[in-house]
DNA sequence: CTAGTCATAGCGAACGTTCGCGCGAACGTT
DNA sequence: AACGTTCGCGCGAACGTTCGCTATGACTAG
């Protein structure tokens, strides 16, 4: 590799000291108009770019943010990675901050993942998600008091920044929206009662019902893991009840369980959207190409990301806003899944 | 945030120079077995961890790797970041190496993108993806003598370290399945002629149909950009040809062009896998929940990502491997939609 | 005419490491 | 007893910056 020039050659070459090569840079404003264009000339004629690894010892600061994430389990997709990626190292750049990405880690080995990149200096602050109660590496990172803004909620008794989404609402949107389609009897595949994310949505569930005068019986609610066969069995148990007994919709808290009922309802003989509705969560790339398309719930998670980095980078620069908590609205997607043929149209399109 | 304890007061408190402890943490020897032990542990009373910036000030390494990918459009998933970028990041941080996400640039900004972070000494090493003929990216690196892995290949001219999935041996495995079930009329769904890993595809699907004897007519192969509407729109066009000028079997380069493909059939009125078979590529999450299931070429993205590091790791360690280039072998996912019903059991399973 | 102010620029030090050199003591050899 | 080797450790310097203090000269005000 080809030696870099140094602020000192820079230095040599404008015939000023080093030191004053530095200030001007960094706008410092001690220079006449003169030195400084000799400087700037020098810097341009060498090519001289300040090595960011000296500027971080002498600032001690790393100008890094740390992210880790959960996995996706096999045969799943991460359907908010990319554009959360994205969108967050977009801001950062503008800043001149950069994401480090660190391997996730289970059990308690996690916290030594966190305290290495706290305690070499690696970086400046943390991103998180997947958040849930009690959520170990908030307590861990409240009590050593370093930066860090969450994707999610937690405890409500604690105070730190984050960026969400309002799932509540979202669950709203899709129960209005199903019962001003008719039904009245609506099966709900849900999150682990231990889930924050469940919890939080299962209220605009029952939120929307007692709006419209209805209830949610127990049998009606389900709770699992999310997957494609949680999904698919509590459909096929629900078929297996007294006609009048069976939702007529089916309210999925991901999309990968709206697939699993979809293919239960079909595998028994009736059409999904015509006889039951189907309703999904997160918008996943390939539900508006499903037969029928998914209605589904989109988080606006290209927002998301702006927002957590640019909250971050507002407490970096002890600037911080006086609204640490942002709450964003997702979007209702309907599509075929959810309305029959002969619904009038509804006005927002389907399909996008 | 608290004053962090630095080397000077490991050595104070153990009574020796600070150079000393250096030499003892970093296992240079140079010590008897009584200071060095009285080292060991005043680190451990002081809770002592190194400054990760100051010794890459001293060794002139960041101990970062620079990764940017392209954003997928809107409508579509990424079937392989996640994965790709947990691997990496768990191999790389085994030699305490780290992964530095910078923002994918348009046009020819990129290229000042990937100055910058050479010339501010932030990264290492790059790893690149989505690589393509003339890849100027590559020839960037080349030229500047910077260390890179590649994930893809480009001009056979170009001699440069890479991990790549063997495009032609996942088609061929396609093709002489679709044969194997006495298909002899295959349409093609492939990328535009300028895609490099488009003609490594195409190449596998010809050698695989001339080992049968059998050609491919041109009107059987259109290319795309992979959408889910072209998929559509292309089978369209091969159904309204005469009966015995249709394809029976669908290859598509993506999974989405597949989906397409599926719906365009079944819109028909035919059914996919009985009448006429479909295949997609990647293996994205949801395909085998499609009805029916989608066959599909899946990739061996951690086995890619693991590689990349590793190769990566070794070329930064000065102790490059005899072979740097790497070439993987992907996996035949054979379900419902290239098999009928009344075809014998596989011995592979489908669904998973 | 003198004292004070301001603009300009230099200098020393510091951020927290690692590296190479060299010194003194202990040890073994003749 | 004199000499060479080895071991253990300290010291100075360097990596490339930024920051705060100070020195110089010119200009201004009283």
């Amino acid at each position: 590799m080809i030696k870099r020039v140094t602020i000192k050659e820079v230095a040599i070459h404008a015939g000023v000291s080093y030191q004053t090569v530095s200030k001007v840079l960094n706008g410092q404003g001690q220079a006449s108009k003169g030195t400084e264009e000799r400087i700037w000339f020098s810097v341009k004629e060498l090519g001289y770019v300040p090595n960011l690894i000296a500027r971080s010892l002498r600032s001690q600061r790393s100008q890094l943010i740390g992210y880790s994430w959960e996995p996706t389990p096999a045969g799943t997709a991460n359907p908010i990675l990319d554009q959360f990626l994205q969108s967050m190292v977009q801001v950062a750049e503008e800043a001149s901050y950069h994401l480090l990405a660190f391997p996730y880690q289970t059990g308690d080995r996690w916290i030594a993942a966190y305290r290495d990149l706290i305690d070499t200096r690696r970086v400046d602050a943390f991103v998180l998600s997947s958040i849930d109660f009690n959520d170990q590496r908030i307590a861990f990172l409240l009590e050593r008091n370093f930066p860090f803004v969450a994707f999610g909620r937690s405890n409500d008794g604690w105070q730190f920044p984050w960026v969400d989404v309002d799932g509540a609402a979202g669950m709203r949107l899709v129960v209005e929206h199903l019962i001003a389609m008719g039904h009245r009897r609506v099966g709900v595949l849900a999150w682990p009662e231990t889930s924050r994310v469940g919890q939080n949505r299962i209220e605009g569930v029952y939120a929307a019902l007692k709006q419209a005068g209805l209830t949610l019986p127990p049998e009606l609610l389900l709770r699992g893991e999310g997957s494609y066969a949680f999904g698919n069995q509590a459909v096929r148990t629900w078929l297996n009840l007294e006609p009048e007994q069976r939702p007529t919709a089916i309210v999925a808290f991901n999309d990968i369980m709206a697939v699993g009922a979809m293919s239960a309802i079909q595998a028994s003989g009736l059409k999904v959207g015509e006889e039951i509705a189907v309703t999904g969560f997160d918008d996943s790339p390939m539900v508006q190409y499903l037969n029928p398309a998914l209605t589904s719930i989109s988080q606006p998670v290209w927002t998301v990301g702006q927002q957590v980095m640019r909250l971050l980078l507002a407490i970096l620069d002890e600037n911080p806003p006086e609204e640490m908590q942002v709450l964003l609205e997702p979007r209702l997607m309907i599509r075929a899944s959810s309305v029959r043929n002969d619904t009038p149209h509804l006005g927002r399109r389907p399909g996008s």
